[in-house]
DNA sequence: CCTTATACATAACGTGCTTTTATAAGTGCG
DNA sequence: CGCACTTATAAAAGCACGTTATGTATAAGG
């Protein structure tokens, strides 16, 4: 039995996202982009077939965004030792680094809006933090 | 003082929203599109700059999407009666239509992926759920 | 009126994605 | 070995979506 509105859940974490992404650098990385490094940087290399299924994109969309990637120094495409025909996708320092100054504008200004919240409010949000980690792992 | 790790917060919430957008039907609006569709759902009828400096857009990119939104039957563009400037954009029923499937589909999704979760957990993202809309209002 | 400001549209351009089609190289199997 | 399958690249055409710069119509105020 589930226990919370997931529809108004859905809606809040919707809007809380185009919040976040209103503080953006103008000329920021595709949200593509922003998540395929995210997942090279929490699942380590991956090959570009594995990589476009994961994202939902086809196959030539992930080969341009790991050229564009390369060209940008935020991630290097290396042959695979066991099987020639395989392109290993990597981030690079530069892409983490990338992925640490987004973090950092997006919790600089949700800290804005945290602190226009109740103490309560605040403290129901770090209660429910470590679920909502295991619900989006 | 702030006393929820924004970092964390920011994390979970790029990554659930992620997860969610998953599901999406292949051909979805863009997140712009969807955003001022929600927006004139629930604020109604504004005018065209109102909506590009509210969805962080130069006014040029909302009228071609106000554009986009008419001929796809999702919103429609009214002249002001009391101004011959204006332009009123609000949503059509396709659109709020389009827009509850949308959540529908985002909120099943969401509901698999709670029904993983234990009670205790369910109970705490209950309880910070009307915080988390008060973050995002 | 005439001028200036406001609201929106239009034009020209760049990026990123999609499909489609072709090509090439590597792997695995009968 | 020869052939089919897999993996990736490349290139063309098209659409979505954003930008800047510029044009046009209405409004507002001296």
């Amino acid at each position: 039995m589930v226990l919370v509105d997931s529809a108004r859940l859905t809606t809040a974490v919707e809007r809380l996202f185009s919040l976040l992404r209103q503080g953006n650098p103008p000329n920021d990385i595709s949200l593509t982009a922003a998540s395929t490094l995210r997942r090279l940087e929490r699942e380590g290399p991956r090959r570009l077939t594995e990589l476009a299924a994961a994202e939902g994109v086809t196959q030539p969309a992930m080969t341009q965004l790991a050229q564009r990637l390369e060209r940008d120094g935020l991630a290097e495409r290396t042959p695979d030792p066991t099987d020639g025909r395989v392109v290993l996708v990597r981030v690079t320092l530069a892409g983490r680094d990338l992925l640490a100054r987004r973090r950092e504008v997006r919790a600089a200004h949700l800290r804005d809006l945290l602190s226009s919240l109740s103490a309560d409010d605040q403290a129901l949000l770090a209660a429910a933090l470590p679920a909502l980690e295991r619900l989006a792992p």
